[in-house]
This record gives structure tokens, sequence and C-alpha cells, in this order.
RNA sequence: GGGCUCGUAGUCUAGCGGUCAUGACGACGCCCUUACACGGCGUAGAUCACCGGUUCGAUCCCGGUCGGGCCCA
């Protein structure tokens, strides 16, 4: 007797997962720098420590561990390292929240504090859950970047750019979050469906119409349309209502003459518009409004108050003077802070940017195999419309401080020695004195960098990069996996930032997931109150279920919807896999020694070639990132190839003894360890389980299977076999009869006859015969059926007697056509379609059912 | 308004030139057959959004319409 242990009745999964959890060890996933295998390295997302990591996370995460465990059984050497992307407004905002403060209540530095004390905690939390997924990460290789050992990367790289002539300080429109103080991206620009007023003023004689009428002080130019024939004589300049300056006329092509009065004011700035008509016709800049939000002394005044105020002010000064004419309501969409949803302003101000070169990101993003390849058309779509460069520039706080000091002698800009890095210029001195007038004398930056500057070299960071040499050890990475909200963020600026710091793509492939909707269908919100917390279902079901969801869920790529009742069939899969591994090890347990050589019954060889062709489909589906596809093949062959088919065919040979029995056994045995192999990177746990009671160390440590077992003959044979069993334990049921019940002669017609080893009769119970062809079958009329439609329109009260008198004629008659029969003493006709005949089947003389499958005639005699 | 994407049984979902159109959940019926009732066997349920076109043939390709979603303006 073998000794492998029996497996408990009942399989949970809370307590198995746990179990696993504790003893695995986080060495067993580290990136081996000395390895010569493959590189494998995954530029993982750093997530924002919320605290929460919620369950498009999950999603996000799941298909880069099934990846990472893939490659890891396929022999490569692979990196799953974990970031966490700090800086920014966030936190910030829920540090001011928590603590009851702004953060100009206390020195920059303790704000930092407060701000690196929360996300160390959130970062706990996120981590905890992140274990108990079961993710296969490399936290040898974790970073975080508001530490000194990234952030000094991020410098470094600011450093580099600056010097390569790629960052540049200028004067320039930027969206700016007046509640915020400080300028921000497009990609931080969120869009919000408002209704304003449209408010029609005259103009200096000219009607205008405009949403912003406080900004009539910034008023630099009025614009029509150059085709526009009822402004062909306009002329300026004219004077601005209320404030008296005196502004040109412009003529663009980009005025819309059915829009308002057709002419239109230009300020700066009132939109992105204004912006690109103040660039190409070189107007005066004219700022009415601060970075606080307030009006300047331009506005005269209105000085100090806010947009708002000062709009209702300008309004009734135009209504006093009778020069507003009209309102009317309008929808507009606002753009707006992302963050506290406060409508931007753009202002000139001096800022930071990196120059964009949209034709060089595109090339490298061609390079890059995107998964789905339609990806690619967000990014092209997104890099094709870049009207400015990127401002890279905050005013905040809790972020990677700009390594500048500028000489408050001469204006001189001074550079930190990269050794030194990181450094705070508002609290770090200089080492030496101003290189051009010699003061000592400075002045440190105190704008920080956009948060998108950390996160955008975290594949430098992954594959190697101290801040130094160009080209990391292991650039570039071999994945990057991310969601497609961001790919005109994270994907582009790190593509940016790669081909500045290195000349090159940061990987060879992008795999883009969906996102997570709710079980309502839309994308999960508070204020929909859909979100469900990966939490909620790790308790229930377990970290395994979940991962089979978000494998099965849905094609990778597309979006998926949350479903508990995906998450419970997956738990039904795990305890039905459970009951027929139990089977499958009570079996195994039985046998003494169950020998070697390959099983020669045709089921066994049937089940072997199958297999062997589930791990050809399901190694394709890896490889293709197919993991709906992977996950459902094996499902489907657990339950329905093997155990409805396979086990039910040959539970008679277990039963009994001998090498037909060890045959089974050894194939059980085959089976169960290909599919816990091919299991083990969707359900780490359960599989590692299951696989544990084969005596033969960690699955996670097994290579992906490779096995070759052809035999086509035995797929068309054993399908046969499978097909006979099943129609006749059909056939069984639908006679009310228990499937393990006696049945009696059951032959097998043929065109060949297949060697099954017993295996057919033992599974239903009945003395089975194979025979070539249908020879011994005959029919026999029997009786004969009526169309009573056609019998009683025709026979009326004389049915009854008609049909004794059809059924009274000889039986060879009735198996032709009819042409009348005595009714009552007179011949009367037939109907053609009054009745067809009812044939038995017999053999040997005696009647038997028939159950057909394909071209196979099964004859089943009832009686013993 | 633009780009992308999707529209398949009550619900969710696979397929994407010829399939009896997949699977799951739910519904209904029968069955406690010594791995499993968190099971087995079966039944019902789909004009594959709508309208045109290409094709011998379209759920699948093309065009249009309507509707959902995501990203953006």
């Amino acid at each position: 007797m073998r000794t492998l242990p029996e497996l408990p009745k009942a399989y949970d999964a809370c307590d198995v997962e746990e179990r696993w959890q504790a003893r695995w060890r986080d060495e067993d996933h580290y990136f081996d720098p000395a390895s010569d295998r493959p590189q494998f390295v995954i530029d993982t997302p750093p997530p924002y420590p919320t605290g929460n990591f919620h369950i498009g996370n999950a999603l996000n995460w799941c298909y880069i561990d099934f990846l990472a465990r893939y490659r890891r059984m396929r022999g490569d050497n692979v990196m799953f390292p974990q970031g966490w992307d700090c800086h920014g407004l966030p936190t910030e905002v829920k540090v001011e929240e928590q603590q009851g403060i702004t953060k100009n209540d206390l020195p920059r530095e303790e704000f930092r504090r407060l701000c690196r004390e929360l996300t160390a905690k959130n970062i706990g939390q996120m981590r905890t859950t992140m274990r108990r997924m079961a993710f296969s990460i490399d936290w040898s290789n974790e970073y975080v970047t508001m530490l000194p050992a990234y952030y000094r990367k991020t410098q470094a790289s600011f450093l580099r750019m600056l010097g390569d002539g790629y960052i540049y300080r200028s004067e320039h429109p930027v969206n700016f979050c007046t509640r915020c103080e400080t300028a921000i991206a497009f990609a931080e620009v969120a869009y919000e469906g408002r209704t304003t007023k449209l408010n029609f003023f005259d103009f200096d004689g000219l009607e205008i119409a405009t949403t912003r009428p406080e900004l009539l002080a910034a008023c630099v130019a009025v614009a029509v349309n150059p085709a526009d024939e009822r402004y062909a004589a306009l002329a300026g300049p004219l004077t601005v209502p209320l404030f008296g300056h005196e502004v040109p006329v412009v003529r663009d092509e980009a005025v819309d003459p059915a829009f308002g009065s057709g002419a239109v004011m230009i300020c700066t700035f009132g939109d992105k518009q204004d912006v690109v008509w103040w660039k190409t016709h070189g107007l005066e800049l004219r700022p009415a409004l601060d970075a606080a939000g307030h009006m300047t002394a331009l506005a005269g005044p209105y000085e100090g108050m806010t947009a708002p105020e000062c709009r209702e002010a300008v309004l009734g000064a135009m209504a006093e003077t009778g020069i507003l004419k009209r309102q009317v309501p309008l929808e507009q969409r606002v753009g707006a802070c992302w963050r506290c949803k406060t409508p931007i302003e753009i202002l000139s101000e001096r800022q930071w940017f990196v120059k964009v070169d949209p034709g060089a990101i595109l090339e490298a993003a061609r390079q890059v195999r995107w998964v789905p390849e339609h990806m690619l058309l967000r990014m092209e779509d997104w890099v094709g419309k870049m009207e400015w460069d990127w401002c890279i520039s905050r005013q905040r706080i809790f972020a990677t401080p700009i390594p500048v000091w500028f000489c408050t002698a001469c204006g001189e800009m001074l550079l930190p020695d990269e050794a030194d890095l990181p450094i705070d210029p508002t609290v770090d001195r200089p080492k030496t004195a101003c290189p051009r007038c010699g003061s000592t004398e400075f002045e440190g930056e105190t704008d920080v960098l956009d948060t998108w500057m950390d996160s955008s070299i975290s594949v430098m960071n992954v594959t190697g990069w101290d801040g130094s040499a160009p080209k990391p050890p292991y650039f570039p990475a071999q994945i990057r996996p991310q969601g497609h909200d961001i790919i005109r963020t994270w994907a582009f600026y790190t593509i940016l930032r790669s081909l500045a710091l290195t000349g090159e793509k940061p990987w060879e492939q992008i795999l883009v997931n969906g996102m997570v909707l709710g079980e309502d269908g839309f994308k999960m919100s508070k204020s929909r109150g859909n979100i469900i917390a990966p939490e909620e279902i790790l308790g229930q079901y377990g970290a395994d279920a979940l991962r089979q969801w978000a494998a099965a869920g849905a094609a990778t790529g597309s979006d998926i919807q949350f479903n508990w009742n995906d998450v419970v069939a997956a738990s039904r899969f795990q305890t039905k896999f459970w009951n027929i591994a139990r089977f499958a090890l009570l079996q195994i347990n039985r046998e003494e020694e169950v020998g070697e050589g390959a099983p020669v019954a045709l089921a066994d060889r049937w089940l072997l070639a199958r297999l062997s062709n589930l791990v050809v489909e399901v190694t394709a589906a890896m490889e293709g990132y197919q993991f709906d596809r992977g996950l459902k093949a094996v499902r489907e062959f657990a339950w329905e190839v093997l155990a409805d088919e396979y086990i039910e065919l040959v539970k008679g040979r277990l039963y009994g003894e001998g090498e037909a029995r060890a045959g089974a056994v050894r194939t059980l045995e085959t089976a169960l360890d290909l599919l816990c192999r091919l299991l083990a990177p969707f359900i780490p746990s359960f599989a590692e389980e299951v696989f544990s009671y084969l005596g033969r160390g960690s699955v996670h440590e097994q290579p992906w299977p490779v096995f070759a077992f052809d035999d086509p003959q035995a797929i068309g044979d054993g399908e046969l076999l499978a097909s006979i069993v099943a129609e006749v334990r059909r056939y069984k049921h639908e006679r009310g009869m228990a499937l393990n019940a006696p049945l009696g002669q059951v032959t097998v017609m043929a065109p060949r006859v297949i060697d099954d080893g017993g295996d057919a009769g033992r599974a239903l119970n009945a003395n089975l015969r194979w025979q070539v062809g249908t020879g011994g079958l005959s029919r026999e009329l029997v009786d004969v059926k009526f169309d009573m439609a056609v019998v009683g329109k025709a026979f009326r009260k004389d049915a009854p007697a008609f049909m004794a008198a059809v059924r009274a004629l000889p039986k060879e008659t009735l198996a032709g056509t009819v042409g009348t029969v005595e009714l009552n003493g007179a011949e009367v006709a037939v109907p053609e379609v009054a009745f067809s005949p009812v044939y038995a089947s017999l053999v040997g003389g005696e009647q038997v059912d028939l159950v057909t499958v394909g071209d196979v005639l099964v004859t089943v005699r009832r009686s013993p």
C-alpha cells in the first residue's frame, strides 16, 4: 500500500489558502540577477496608496500573477516588482482633512512628514490584501516613490533631461486650479457638463456673446470669421466696455459665425482656444485673475473679487449701463480639477515643461506589441492631439522637489551634483558659489514635480537603473500591464521618458486590461453604491474563487462586469475538482504497485490523448494572454471529460483488480498531476493543496507540462465509446431506471468493432456485445398510428369502426399503400395520410429498444 | 461633437464566414448510482439590437440606424 494521505471530505478554501500563504516563502519569487535564464521583467503599475486595494487593481494584478507564475513554470527569470506611487494631491487633501489644517499651517517638512506617515499606513493595508490574494510578488524589488532611494532617481532623471534639453522653464499659459493653487496637466483636467448663461452685450456697437463676462478686463481682441460678410467692413480698434482699453479686430477661420453673433472676444485666458488665438495673432497678455483665483489690479474696481463675484458685478454693471441685451441658457462642458472639481483657469505662469515629440513617441509606441491590438489606437489618438508641452511643475508640497537653485544676485541657475541627490533646494544649500557672479546667496526652487515624473520612470527603476548610466541592465522590460484608462498618462509619459533617457522603447509588450464594472453594469463608484471590495469576496469564497472570476469573467482586455454568480461557480468548480481528486487518491492509495508503462486500455489512451491536446490548448491560450480560454478549457476538461465521462467509464475496472485497474490508476494519477500544473497559475493555493497529496513537492516548482500523447485512433474510438455510454445512460434515465440498474443484452452495431476492454458493459451494468453491421436486426410492424385530424374529419362517428377495419387488415398490407377498406359493408377509400405504420425492432425474434449514436446502432433487450 | 469598444436565452458570457450558436447562474422535471445533492441526468428558454449590402452561404465581413460603455473634446 502506498501511503499518500486521504483528502478531507470538504474543501475549505479560506483555511487552505491561509495555510499555504503562511508556508510559501517570499524568496521563491525573487528575481535572480545572477541567472542566465531568459528574463521576464514586469513593469507593474505602482498604485496610489489610498489604503484600499480595489477590485480593479485585483483584476489587473490577477493578470500579472497568472503571467508571472506561468513564465516561472516556463523557466523564465521573472521579476514581479511592486511599487507605490505616493506623491500627489489626494494625500495632501486627506492629511488636511484629517488634521483639520491647510498645507500652509505647517512647515513644509512637517506637512510632508504627515503625508509620508499616512502613505506608509495605507501601503501596509494594501500589502495585506495583496498577500491574501496570493500574488507572487517579488518584495525584494519593492519601491516607494516618496522615499529617497527612489526620488533620488526622479531628480537624477530630471537633471539628465534638463542637461539634454528636454526640460525648459518658461512663462506659458497652463491649466491652473485656483483652489489647490497649482498648475496641472491636461491629463488632470476632468470635464463636466454644466448649464451656464450665454450673455449678449453691446461691445462698442458690436454684439458679442460670452459665457465669461468676468474676463472682460482681460479682453485683448475681438475675432470674426474672415468669410463672415456681416463684419467685412469691421475695423479696429474697438473700445472695451466698462474698462475702456482699446483692442484690435482679428480675423480667424476658427471663429464659428453661427455661434452667438459670430463675433467673439478673446481674453487671456477664457479657454484653450483663446490661447491658440493669442499665440497666432501675437496679442497682448492681460492677466485679470491671479493664482488664488482673485481679480488683479487690471480689473480695476473688481480687484480682489473671486471670479464668480466679479461675474455678477460685471453683469450688474452691464445691465445698469444698458449694454446687456439678453441672456440665454447654454449647456457646456467645463474643465475642472480632477481632484477637487473646481473649474480650472488658464493662467500664464512661469512653469517647467518637458518637450513633447509626438512623432518619436508614436514610433516607439508602434514598436511595442499591444494586447489587445486596438488599444494602440487610443495612444495614437491622444498623441495626435498634443498641442502643448507637458507642464511638470506643481505648486504643492508632497512631491519630489525640483532640484535647482537660483542665484539671488544674478539669477543664474545652479544644479546639484548627481552624487549629492536627493536634495530639497528649499532646505539644502549649494556647495559652490555662483559660477557667474560669485554670490553665495541662493533661492531654492519651491515648485515640485508632477507625480507622473515619479511614476514614468518605474520601468527605469525596475530594470535596474541607478540614475547614472543611460541604459539600465535589464532594460527594456518584457511587459507593461495596465488599464486602458491611463494610456494617455502613464503609458504615454513612460514612453516619452524612456525615449529621452535611453533612446528606446520601455517595454516589448503592453497588456491592457479592461475596467471592472459593478453588478449593475456601470463603473464602480461611491455615488452609485455599486462598489464591491475584494475583502468581501475573499472572506466568503477565498482568493482562488476571485482569481477565477478575474480569469474567466471576460476576454482579456474587455471590460468585465463583477458578478457573484461567477465567483460562486468558481468555488463550486473547486469543490468538484476536490472530489475528483479525492476519488482518484482513494483509488491510487488502494493499489500496492501500479507499475510503469503506457496504459493499453482504450479509455485510458483516450483520456491521455485528450490531456495532451488540452496542454497544447491551454499553453496557446497563455501565450496569447487568453486567460479566460485557458481556465475554461481546464475546468471543462476536469468536469466533463475526466469526471463525467472517463471516471464513469472506468469505475468498473477500478473496483476490480490487476493490470486493467492499474492502467486506470496510472491514468488518473497523470491527469491529476497535469491538471494541477495547468491550474497552478490561476488558483495557486488550490493547485498546491491538491498537488501536495501526490507527494511530489510544490506544484509551483514544477515545469509547465509538456505532454505529448499522440493517438488519433484513441481519440476517435474513445469519443464513440463515451458517447455510447452517455446515450445508453440517458436511455436508462428516460425510462426511470437507476443509472446502475442492470440492463439486459446490449448490442453495439458499428461499422467496426472497438476493443473497449469491457468498460462500456461495466459502466452500463449490461451484457454488452460489439458487432460489425446490423446483422440479426429486423423490424416488425406492430401497430399503426392514425392521424386523427384526417380520420376524424373524413369519417365522423364512423372513425372507430374505420380504425378497427384498418387494424384488421393483414400486417403485410399495412406496410404499403392501402387503397380501400370495407366499412359497414361498403368499400370506402382510405385517405392517403390517414395512418402510418409503427415498427418494433427485433433481435433473434425478441423485441429490443434502439439507441442511435451517429451511424452506430445500439440495441437494448430490456429483460436481463 | 470625436476616437475606440460592445449590443448573443430572464441575467452574465464564449464564438466572429458553413456550429443542432458556448458555458455559467436562474427556472422546471426526474434521480440520495459506495468522489461529489456545493452532485448527476434531462427539459424549456435566443428573429445572435435594427435596416441594407458583399457572398453559394453572415451572429461573424462592409455601410447605415438605434442603444450601452470607456477615453477624450
